[in-house]
DNA sequence: TGTGTATTGTTCACAAGCGAATTACATCGG
DNA sequence: CCGATGTAATTCGCTTGTGAACAATACACA
């Protein structure tokens, strides 16, 4: 029944679709285990490092530390970490997992991997390294962006909305 | 300073990297003009088509009828869209463009291939094709995947949270 | 015609992002 | 040692997305 045309108005905006599409689908595997596709990315990050500070799981999950300290608030009251001073600095906090999470550690690591072969079906090896290779492109190329962030340069019009 | 390994722990989650990276950058040029990614977005189908159902922008933006919604009601606010009903369906509502972005046309569009023009930065024309296709694969393996939703398949383990 | 089913849009409650502002602590220079 | 500056985490208020439940309308068919 889904069979639109969908002509691509801008191309880009691939990338949006293909990441919240991963994201309906992970939430959806993910549904019967009260879990979140965001909360599990966080939780991987810890299985493979445990006792991260918040800001470098930020870093690791490439978002603002804001958001962290709410997963973890979240996180904690399920049960699946717990926040632990940093002896060395006093400021930040560590996250430790609980056991529950760690003896699930293949359910969580396997899922990514099942979304993962759902993603590639019916591309080589080859494909799938070219197709992530020319993603780490684009995110470098992003990211370079940011950093050389020069407002003078793009404010070159008036603004639409008042 | 942003000299950091970042070794991939699960090659997919480059998908929503990226994703992100591009919503950062985009809102960012997009501050001065109190606008967000996801108003441009929808503008941007408007200036194509005009007069579109909320269902219909909700499939072109590949997001729930709910999200739309919300837009909607945020953008009549600001005076950029007004709701007009649908001759035909009663149940259904067009959206139509008001005069203040029609008369900024090229600034959305021209901003949406600024973004492509970053991102796509050092990449060939023949990869930059290469990069959509794949990403086209990718979009459609998800979306048979997500259509083709078999629970008793993959719920194959006890849920790890109660 | 009437009844059951499907669809459109809305509201609700929630998770997850963001920026700005704040608090508590660290660190560096004199 | 002190004061300025920087940093980790939090709170606040916002946008955007989700699913579930609902009202109004459309539609299919006995």
């Amino acid at each position: 029944m889904s069979e639109q045309k969908q002509q691509d108005l801008e191309p880009g905006f691939i990338f949006q679709r293909v990441a919240r599409q991963r994201l309906r689908l992970t939430d959806k595997r993910l549904a019967p285990h009260n879990l979140t596709s965001a909360q599990v990315f966080l939780l991987n990050w810890l299985l493979h490092r445990d006792g991260m500070t918040q800001k470098e799981l930020a870093q690791r999950l490439s978002i603002g530390t804001v958001a962290v300290s709410g997963m973890v608030d979240r996180l904690e009251v399920a049960g699946l970490v717990r926040r632990g001073q940093d002896p060395n600095d006093r400021r930040a906090k560590k996250v430790w997992l609980k056991d529950s999470v760690r003896t699930n550690r293949e359910l969580l690591s396997g899922l990514a991997k099942e979304i993962n072969d759902v993603s590639f079906k019916g591309m080589s090896a080859t494909e799938i390294k070219t197709l992530l290779g020319l993603m780490d492109k684009v995110h470098r190329n992003l990211v370079e962006a940011l950093d050389a962030d020069d407002p003078s340069k793009w404010v070159n019009e008036q603004p639409i909305r008042r």
